[in-house]
RNA sequence: CGGGACGUGGCGCAGCCUGGUAGCGCACCUGCUUUGGGAGCAGGGGGUCGGCGGUUCGAAUCCGCCCGUCCCGACCA
């Protein structure tokens, strides 16, 4: 490709607004532009990176037996009505009517129409296992797309399914799965970490998630260095403290005037926040379970929730405790359950059903009194008899490990894949199922395979960059090699660099030729902006026929004779 | 959905408070000079100031409503 005739409009600003070093980048080299919030248009250089990860993506799908087919985005409702989505998921799922009037969405995954063709195309036990895949546009109505590319409401994913007659079946086919995961992070230069996830929206029990490291990341995991345990933070667990925090030395009730949050109280008392109970009144939805349940609207009960004062609340562990959506109380619920403002509400007495985390099992607190301007010491859990002890804080940085003695490490990280066992969920209420060797009919087990492809190249950004621009990691760059053209005017120059453009091309790299009639400063900067691996440029020395060879992700620079250029870039490449 | 901010040539911004000829940098076009890290000089083109309504002799500027975009939170296969 010659830059003279590629759409490739590098800028020297940042967009406004742009917050991720990788959405910078980006846009900035040329490779993305938006068109409105969460929704972009990929420039040829950027659709180059997306076909190389897609081609990576295939290549390992297919190499452990998958089968790629393409699924349609538009979906007639009723799939989703069977599958139960159609409710249970609400503003996210785009929807519009066909002009007959017929309800229809826009797929943001494709287990509806997986499990409707299984329904329709396997019947028997001999026909599994089968695991189908396609790379496709995903449409979500995200509530607040950002960081560029990395959160969009539309987006490309290569999305697998698996069939299989039993869990044990499954159970394999998701061991392939991993198998491939790991090669296909690894050949597209990404850090990765398998991370034990929730399955959200998309049920099921056993789920894993694949995180990037990287700042701009929103998600949050834990790890440990010893033993390797590795999880989101919403739902890892919480190894018990060493030691309980210094309790304070006093009992029966004491005067706080004004102390309600845990920050205050812990002032007053000139004790650590550990020292302090803190009881949340929530409101449990009653109907709803698991993801999805609308807040609101139908009636909910008051429940208290208490944990230790210097713990965050872990939303999904409580919402997997209580089997239920959630929300705070308003001020005036928590006055009608408990009799007492947020601030001075404790759990001795409460009428609530309790929910304790599993830290305050010993020790002895101060927390509200239930009466205004009032703390009660030398509180235990032994005094409030109907506590259910369950974890339910937050893991966080410097806990303890739960597998081991080890201590858990904090890191931001990007989602880049996830894998689901699915179980019946889908098959069961869709009428997906086979005949065993006995003539059972039996639902079809399923596990469900995510890639987004924009976010492994975002993540790649973000692992990849320096001060200049971008350094592609080789597998996924928009081109291997950047020649540069210093001085297009000159006939020598531009003669060998014609000549090598040939060459090259002919050697099987993939080239993009520099070959504009601008400044030389221009081409260099653009060259580190988009970041391609090797950089070869032609310039002083043409008449002795040699050239540069930069490795932009170094910075090392050195000549090269003409002859020995493709042997270097091989190497360089490594292919 | 709650909180905050922003919207002015293609891009990044100033002007708005205190109403009175729409500005800067980059990009773009022409000419000449230049050519190893985003060149110089000269000339030039391009903007219903997000939209609608109001106040006023007069609105980019003040007021109201709406739309869009970004940030924090809620949410998030």
């Amino acid at each position: 490709m010659r830059a003279s005739q590629l759409l490739l409009p590098t800028v020297k600003e940042d967009p406004a607004g742009a917050e991720a070093v990788s959405h910078k980048l980006m846009v900035r080299a040329g490779l993305v532009r938006q068109l409105a919030a969460g929704i972009y248009v990929y420039l040829p250089a950027g659709w180059r990176v997306m076909r190389k990860i897609a081609a990576i993506i295939r290549e390992e799908m297919d190499a452990i037996g998958c089968q790629e087919m393409l699924m349609p985005v538009i979906n007639p409702a009723e799939i989703w009505q069977q599958s139960g989505r159609w409710d249970a998921i609400h503003e996210e799922l785009f929807r519009f009517k066909d002009r007959k009037g017929a309800d229809m969405a826009l797929a943001m995954t494709h287990e509806e129409v997986v499990t409707w063709l299984a329904a329709r195309e396997v019947h028997s036990y001999k026909q599994l296992p089968q695991t189908w895949y396609h790379i496709q546009t995903k449409e979500r109505d995200e509530a607040r797309p950002k960081s560029g590319i990395l959160r969009t409401r539309e987006f490309t994913m290569k999305d697998a399914y698996s069939l299989d007659v039993s869990l044990e079946a499954l159970q394999e086919s998701y061991r392939k799965q991993i198998g491939a995961y790991d090669r296909i992070y690894a050949r597209c230069g990404l850090d990765v970490l398998m991370v034990e996830g929730d399955s959200g929206m998309m049920g099921g029990s056993v789920s894993h998630e694949y995180m990037a490291y990287a700042d701009a990341g929103e998600d949050e995991i834990v790890s440990c260095r010893e033993c390797g345990y590795a999880a989101n933070v919403e739902l890892a667990r919480a190894g018990a403290d060493r030691e309980a925090p210094a309790a304070v030395e006093l009992e029966g009730e004491i005067l706080t005037p004004g102390a309600h949050t845990i920050a205050a109280v812990s002032a007053f008392f000139g004790a650590p926040e550990g020292a302090f109970i803190k009881a949340l009144v929530i409101m449990v939805e009653s109907g709803g379970s698991g993801a999805g349940a609308r807040s609101g609207g139908e009636a909910a009960t008051p429940a208290m929730v208490l944990l230790r004062g210097d713990h965050d609340l872990g939303e999904l562990k409580l919402r997997k405790v209580l089997g239920a959506e959630f929300r705070l109380a308003t001020a005036d619920e928590v006055v009608a359950a408990q009799g007492v403002a947020p601030g001075f509400v404790g759990p001795v007495p409460t009428p609530l059903p309790v929910y304790a985390d599993e830290e305050l099992r010993r020790g002895v607190y101060v927390a509200g009194a239930n009466k205004p301007d009032y703390h009660l010491a030398g509180v235990t859990l032994a005094q409030v008899p109907q506590a259910v002890f369950a974890d339910l804080r937050e893991a966080r940085s410097g806990d303890a490990c739960p597998q081991c003695d080890g201590e858990l490490q904090g890191a931001r990280v990007i989602e880049v894949g996830n894998i689901f066992q699915l179980g019946t969920k889908y098959s069961a209420p869709m009428g997906a199922t086979f005949l065993d060797e006995d003539g059972k009919a039996q639902d079809i087990v399923m596990g469900s395979y995510g890639i987004g492809l924009a976010r492994v190249a975002a993540a790649a950004v973000e692992q990849h960059h320096d001060a200049n621009g971008i350094a592609w990691p080789a597998a996924i760059a928009p081109f291997e090699v950047h020649l540069v053209l210093v001085r297009a005017s000159d006939e020598t120059q531009a003669a060998l660099a014609e000549e090598l453009y040939a060459e090259l091309a002919a050697e099987g790299f993939d080239v993009l030729f520099d070959d504009r009639d601008v400044s030389p400063g221009i081409k260099f900067k653009d060259a580190d902006l988009l970041g391609c691996p090797a950089q070869v440029v032609v310039g002083k020395r043409a008449a002795e026929d040699v050239v540069e060879l930069k490795e932009r992700a170094g910075g090392e620079r050195r000549d090269v004779p003409h002859a020995g250029l493709a042997a270097a870039l091989r190497e360089l490449l490594g292919r």
